[in-house]
DNA sequence: TTATTTATAGTAAACGTTTACTATAACGGA
DNA sequence: TCCGTTATAGTAAACGTTTACTATAAATAA
């Protein structure tokens, strides 16, 4: 293993100056003759020559990476997100640097420090709540922020929203039509900007007097995975303490609503035919699980596009943008018309 | 959003030489004095100075972060072996780079010519088949690479490997202690080691004449998702059109188990009653689906931590390591004893 | 014709670090 | 006492690029 070749060996071995090199591989429009260039890519196929990036950064002081710090990539909403990400980020040239937070604010700040020692020029986030003070930090020290959860009502951030109310409408709509009259909301703590605004989109249909919301108590709040499935079965046998309790549920997310359905069903219920129930965020799962769920496409991978155009557009050229993905219904099999002959 | 602070600036106002800063802020043990550090702490507080690790990469041929090339991040397995990268990676001061390749075998050499570039000291990969070359090329470059996928057998890379086979073979001694003295093993194409180890494995404990091995058809191989979830629903099918069939399987994968249980349901069989299927993998979707998942647990975290130790001792000492995970047979409600008067 | 632009190329100074040298003072041991 | 060590610090030359200048010839415009 020899050493890597660089501009100057480059510039020796086809006689030319290192400027010359300089210009015919970073064409930035500057005129290179034909005649030079073709010794100059004979001389650099031969020595294997390829530019350093990192001496590139240093004097350009520029950066093809960015960060994208996310609670837990485990969280299956994730995956989809990165992927959009990475996709536009790829054809606009960047790449990614993958920072999962586990919503732990120390380790968020220590990835957003070491990143901004790496130069990187942008950050993609999906941050604990109440960080809006480190994002004022990260922009006045240059840095272009994306926050994956909204930041279009703070001054903060560019960001890019979901519209939970209205993907919530839709759900609590779906079920009204069905003759539902009366609705559960199983959900963890409203910790999150997300999960009150899914009541508020059911309120909106239902109103407060219609709407019986169970919370999970266990305060170890862990994200995505088999913990929010056992939240839902537990959740469901706290729903069926309730006497005369609602026939239709909504769940916080798909998961969750594969624990209730779970839950139900240990209890002998079946679904749908005693309990209508829906998730939220389409996830593969929900397509997979018996019955087939009923939810709120949650678009992850045009979430991921939107968040990259919108950060690569401000490092290029400053402009700021804010994006809202809309929600879309799914129905599948989770959810049925209220039968007045299956009332227990 | 004034200029960065640089370590001439810190140098300058607390009144010593840039060396002195660089020393201080790179402690390897040159010493510096009480007094200069105090000064030069203070300097660096109130410029909120912080080193430039491009500059530091330049100069000292190093870099902190690693690159991650999987096939995509999709596929359930692949979050839990990125963690596992992340935790142990950030402990050891790296992070990471992530690619996903989707098998695309131009994506990929693009993406390691990129890492190359930006001076990545190594990469883990889970790669398509057939890049052994590849491989070469990068290390004959000095670069590190530890494969995902094995590579144990060829000597151009370290590499951590799964034991597919005892885990088939795990498997296998369940159902055949179960009473099933045939059996069926539903599969996409043999276009990877893993799924022909996994038949290996089979067939140490049933002997070829006892199998039935039923692959899908579908050529535009996709990985993840709820492809195969479909790939499972066919093969079901298929499986059924065989008068007598085997009434135990074991599905490639946990997506592919799901969606088994799912067409032979559909078919109006049920599980396990009527049919014993187990998966591969131990996904966390294993646990949630109705019947509960018997499944052989691929410790996903486990690998990453072992991946990730691997290429920092050899990017940081050249120390040369293979390593394998076992598998371990996970329980629960998908297969039972073959009962005679269950024959259909 | 002359003046102006365009195409092409080289020189050398950055970019922000680290580190090999060199130097000095203080210290401990003989 | 002298000498070898150790602690501490500064100077300046890299690391691999890009680019502002400067320069020249050729092409075009006037």
């Amino acid at each position: 293993m020899n050493k890597r070749a660089t501009i100057t060996d480059v510039a020796k071995k086809a006689g030319v100056s290192v400027a010359t090199v300089s210009r015919y591989f970073s064409n930035n429009g500057y005129p290179v003759s034909k005649e030079a260039g073709l010794r100059i890519d004979y001389a650099a196929s031969t020595l294997e020559y390829t530019p350093n990036i990192v001496g590139r950064m240093l004097k350009t002081n520029t950066s093809l990476d960015i960060g994208v710090i996310i609670p837990t990539i485990m969280n299956p909403f994730y995956p989809d997100v990165l992927l959009g990400i990475e996709k536009t980020a790829a054809r606009r040239g960047y790449q990614i640097l993958l920072c999962n937070s586990l919503r732990n604010s120390e380790t968020e700040t220590r990835y957003i420090d070491s990143l901004y020692q790496k130069q990187v020029r942008g950050i993609i986030i999906a941050s604990t709540e109440g960080s809006e003070d480190k994002f004022k930090k990260m922009k006045s020290k240059g840095m272009v922020v994306v926050n994956l959860e909204g930041g279009g009502n703070n001054d903060c951030c560019s960001g890019v929203e979901f519209n939970f109310k209205e993907g919530a409408k839709l759900l609590a709509d779906h079920l009204k039509n069905f003759g539902h009259d009366k609705i559960a909301f199983l959900t963890s703590p409203f910790t999150k900007q997300s999960r009150r605004d899914i009541l508020i989109g059911i309120n909106n249909v239902y109103g407060e007097e219609n709407i019986l919301v169970l919370t999970d108590d266990d305060e170890t709040e862990s994200e995505g995975g088999i913990y929010e499935y056992e939240m839902g079965r537990r959740l469901a046998e706290k729903l069926l303490e309730y006497n005369n309790c609602p026939k239709a549920v909504i769940a916080v997310n798909d998961i969750t609503a594969a624990g209730v359905i779970k839950g139900l069903n240990e209890a002998g219920y079946s679904v749908p035919t005693d309990f209508s129930v829906a998730g939220f965020d389409n996830i593969e799962l929900s397509a997979m699980i018996t019955p087939a769920l009923t939810t709120v496409n949650q678009p992850g991978f045009a979430t991921g596009e939107s968040a990259a155009n919108i950060l690569i557009d401000q490092i290029e050229n400053k402009e700021n943008k804010y994006s809202v993905i809309e929600p879309e219904l799914i129905i599948r099999a989770s959810t049925m018309k209220k039968e007045e002959n299956n009332e227990f």
